[in-house]
RNA sequence: GGACGAUUGGCUCAGUUGGUUAGAGCAUCUCGUUUACACCGAGAGGGUCGCUGGUUCGAGUCCAGCAUCGUCCACCA
């Protein structure tokens, strides 16, 4: 008890966030409650309960967290503390991504920058040791950022996709899908980056717009079109299309004999296909199929001769005769003026507008080429339960099925579209770090899988798999797959995915196929896409623009709960949001408000009474004791409690924090706390704010924990109490009357109003009369101090009003503020003419609907309340009316 | 070239299945230090919901078209 007074003196007057934070966070970690087997095992947790689970997306091990991050991490702890108090078995299990191809860029970055090395120089041992110690740091970096926002995650859960467990998930993963044929080793074309000399999936392809020149070149007979002469040299196939009458007389197969070209005469054989656009420049094209997916696709098509002209540096090939050697950047413009000097070149477009492919990581131009790679088939078909299927239908199904929900909607047809045009999905890279494919070989022998083979003389695959490939089991490796663990048996499929849209092809699909294929099994039931984090402009946030917001500076500014806050409040899954410093600051000022309720509590209440838990069944029993404000704060908290629960479980975040902003602000700081002053209903003050402090937990930890511990004592946790069940507070406290109350804060607000509009001081104490019926309740002392008005008449509803009065009418009553001296008729008078005006408009806007067809047609209950709605109008018109005319000329 | 999204007071956004006179936060203006809070309190002003049609008794909400902005997808050589 000494304890806690002493902390409840120490309560400073502002909230300090940085006082409190890292020793909240510490103590719920060193609680264990982060891990639901220590909840089971306390008896917070009932073991039979239902479970709820996720994985947190895992940051990429490169560097820092950001805002976007922040956001992830605000909504994931908040469904998972919402869980937690619900009493569900929650698991959130946090974890990291080496992301192969971005960490190792970063890294070797560095060491050109500091050392001037490549990764040659040190040597793939080596260069992987450096990777993994930047990786490590980063780790620890995104660990501690992770602590720093607040998040429960069970960090004795804690994977990394490039660990020994995933390690062992990934090789398994392979083999299988190598034994069933899924992936195999083929030549096809791909996307290949030259500056880092990897391949790269398609979806890490980023098309740009590139202004550049079009050459129509002369080709025998023809004229072909082309933004890329450097690619020419092996063409000699010409393609059109079969029904394009101006080459009617071509046939298919025909061959074209002397045709001078770049470097001398050539043959071409002439292909039909109808994939040529006829509309487009001459309606023939020549094709180069080894640095081209539609021209490789025609080749494969007609089975044509392939031909690299461009090696894996980007120079040309001694295909290119004179020019081999050279940087194809280079080799265009001599090309070209070879082609002209022989007057090939029949005209020059200078402004064309096309996209080129670029790797969406570090910006390289990337050139197509034909290359030995390992695949994932999506069309390959074989046996699952008894029936033909793929990879492609196995992913459709999960969402068309309604087993996987997509939130938003929208997002699913994305998602179709994305599998209707997907190809197998190339899962080799020929960067070091990351999982090494799991294959060995030895003169021509091909050896797959988890565990190297045990005689010597083999020789491991050095390529690496693409890092989704490891992300992709992700929502099971992390509980234990291959091995069948309790985990994985009880929290599989996880309950939601939360992540950002932009990696709904990555990550989500790829672990829908992998969790559908390895386990037959959806990964999760949900998936909420969330948007990226804008600055205040729209833009992204980026280092070059220098309008990156670090949210560890945010939280050391303004609270960790009030970044939280700005980051969900506004913020509507799928859509972007802008954030700028103001509004983390409007938040700011929130949670301070809230301290400062707290702070009321603590100096207004006997500690006996707000140290100890409140319950719905203790109000519930002193019913007769309940005040008309009473009455009505209760019932206004059980609306509250009902709406914050159901927008919580439809994933609307952003409108269960508004609900309760409101309701915590404008309710009850502005009108109950004020009435507590007057009526001193310690019990219900209390229990009120310990709802709200529980309410609030899963949106803003760090505050109500501290809160809660400053009025119960450090012994008690608010993240393990119960989260207010809705049904019970309806039960309890739904039906209470407010009307008597609500009638007051109308009063209130109109004197208000008033001595506004007169300029009357606060200082200034005043009269009123009010004419009611004589049963109805008016709550003096509230009228009294909140209206700062020194005493109240009452009359009847008939008797005649006090002269030099401004007056105010709302349902069966009307009150007059005394305004001796200071009232001024003309103004009373135009007060009353606007407020006669706006009733008149909507009463005969109201009169019109009712008497058209309206009143036939709508539904019975509208036309009731819209006949009641026109009544009371009226009504109150001619008594505004009536006051009016009795104003002295 | 397709698809999707956005367009609501100065700014940032809500608005669930169409149903009172469209809401909030910030900003603005006026007043104010009443011992929880100036990171505050009280009051006020401000929107014909992008445009044009349609459906309906009734449209910010549904439909069609258009405009502007944005995003994603796409094999126009």
């Amino acid at each position: 008890m000494r304890d806690r007074l002493d902390n409840m003196k120490e309560l400073s007057k502002a909230y300090n966030p940085q006082e409190h934070e890292d020793t909240v966070y510490q103590q719920w970690e060193s609680s264990g409650f982060f891990n639901p087997d220590t909840c089971i095992d306390k008896g917070v947790t009932q073991p039979d309960a239902p479970y709820f689970s996720l994985v947190l997306p895992p940051p990429n091990v490169t560097g820092t967290l950001h805002l976007g991050h922040a956001s992830m991490l605000a909504v994931e702890d908040i469904m998972v503390r919402y869980h937690r108090m619900r009493g569900y078995r929650t698991l959130w299990i946090p974890g990291t991504d080496h992301a192969a191809l971005a960490t190792q860029e970063k890294v070797e970055r560095l060491l050109w920058h500091d050392e001037k090395k490549t990764r040659h120089d040190l040597g793939r041992d080596a260069f992987l040791k450096r990777v993994e110690q930047f990786a490590q740091n980063s780790h620890d970096t995104i660990v501690n950022q992770c602590k720093k926002m607040g998040a429960s995650l069970d960090w004795s859960r804690e994977a990394y996709t490039l660990d020994n467990k995933r390690h062992e998930a990934v090789y398994t993963a392979f083999k299988k899908m190598f034994s069933d044929g899924i992936i195999y080793r083929g030549a096809r074309i791909v996307n290949w980056d030259p500056r880092f000399q990897t391949t790269v999936s398609d979806d890490e392809l980023e098309r740009k717009e590139e202004r550049a020149s079009f050459y129509y070149l002369k080709y025998g007979p023809f004229e072909i079109g082309t933004a890329r002469p450097e690619t020419k040299f092996g063409d000699k196939y010409i393609v059109m299309h079969p029904d394009d009458e101006r080459y009617a007389d071509y046939t298919h197969g025909q061959v074209i004999e002397n045709i001078e070209w770049i470097n001398g005469v050539i043959s071409a054989m002439v292909i039909k296909d109808e994939v040529v656009d006829m509309n487009f420049g001459t309606g023939v094209m020549t094709i180069t199929p080894w640095h081209d997916a539609t021209d490789f696709d025609i080749a494969q098509r007609h089975n044509l001769d392939k031909e690299q002209v461009i090696d894996y540096d980007g120079k040309l090939l001694p295909i290119a005769g004179e020019f081999s050697g050279m940087n194809i950047s280079d080799a265009r413009d001599k090309i070209v003026a070879k082609l002209r000097s022989k007057g090939l070149v029949a005209r020059v477009d200078e402004n064309y507008v096309h996209n080129i492919a670029v790797n969406s990581r570090g910006e390289g131009v990337i050139e197509p080429q034909i290359k030995e790679q390992w695949f994932v088939d999506v069309n390959k078909e074989f046996e699952r339960n008894g029936t033909k299927t793929t990879l492609k239908t196995l992913m459709q199904n999960a969402v068309r099925s309604g087993d996987v929900s997509v939130i938003p909607s929208r997002f699913e047809k994305i998602y179709f579209h994305w599998i209707d045009n997907l190809r197998d999905w190339c899962i080799s890279r020929q960067i070091w770090f990351g999982h090494r494919v799991p294959v060995w070989y030895r003169n021509g022998e091909v050896y797959c899988d988890v565990h190297p083979p045990e005689n010597d003389g083999w020789v491991q695959d050095p390529d690496t798999l693409d890092t989704w490939f490891s992300s992709g089991l992700w929502t099971f490796s992390t509980l234990g797959w291959p091995s069948d663990t309790p985990d994985l048996q009880t929290y599989h499929p996880t309950s939601v995915l939360e992540t950002g849209y932009d990696i709904l092809f990555f990550w989500v699909a790829r672990m829908i196929l992998m969790s559908m294929y390895l386990l037959d099994e959806i990964p999760f039931r949900a998936t909420y896409l969330h948007g990226l984090v804008r600055d205040e402009q729209g833009r992204k946030m980026s280092k070059s623009l220098g309008n990156v917001i670090n949210p560890l500076d945010m939280n050391a500014l303004y609270g960790t709960d009030a970044v939280r806050l700005s980051l969900v409040i506004g913020s509507t899954p799928g859509s972007d949001l802008r954030l700028g410093e103001e509004k983390i600051a409007s938040f700011r000022n929130f949670t301070n408000k809230l301290w400062n309720i707290g702070r009321y509590v603590m100096h207004a209440v006997d500690s006996e009474t707000f140290s100890q838990k409140i319950s719905v069944d203790e109000i519930g029993s002193v019913t007769d004791d309940l005040s008309d404000a009473d009455r009505w704060i209760l019932h206004k908290l059980s609306r509250t409690v009902s709406d914050v629960s159901l927008h919580i479980d439809a994933f609307r975040f952003s409108q269960a924090g508004e609900v309760l902003r409101d309701f915590t602000w404008n309710t009850f700081a502005d009108w109950y706390v004020e009435v507590h002053k007057i009526e001193k209903n310690d019990y219900v003050l209390t229990f009120v704010f310990q709802t709200l402090l529980r309410l609030w937990h899963p949106f803003m930890p760090f505050v109500t924990e501290t809160l809660w511990q400053s009025l119960l004592g450090t012994e008690h946790m608010l993240m393990t109490e119960q989260y207010p069940n809705a049904k019970k507070f309806h039960s309890s406290f739904g039906s209470f009357e407010t009307f008597s109350f609500e009638n007051t804060v109308a009063l209130v607000s109109a004197i208000r109003n008033i001595r506004s509009t007169y300029r009357i001081a606060p200082s200034e104490l005043l009269t009123v009369t009010i004419a009611t019926n004589p049963n109805t309740v008016i709550h003096n002392d509230i009228i009294c101090r909140l209206g700062r008005i020194a005493s109240v008449e009452r009359i009847g509803l008939n008797d005649s009003a006090p002269e030099n009065s401004a007056s105010f009418l709302s349902g069966d009553l009307k009150m007059h503020v005394h305004l001796s001296g200071v009232v001024d008729f003309d103004a009373e008078r135009s007060r009353l003419d606007k407020e006669i005006a706006s009733v008149e408009k909507y009463i005969s806007g109201l009169s019109s609907r009712l008497s058209g067809p309206f009143a036939q047609k709508a539904p019975a209950h509208v036309v009731a309340k819209e006949r009641e709605s026109l009544s009371d109008a009226q009504s109150r018109l001619s008594q505004l009316v009536s006051e009016h005319d009795s104003l002295p000329v």
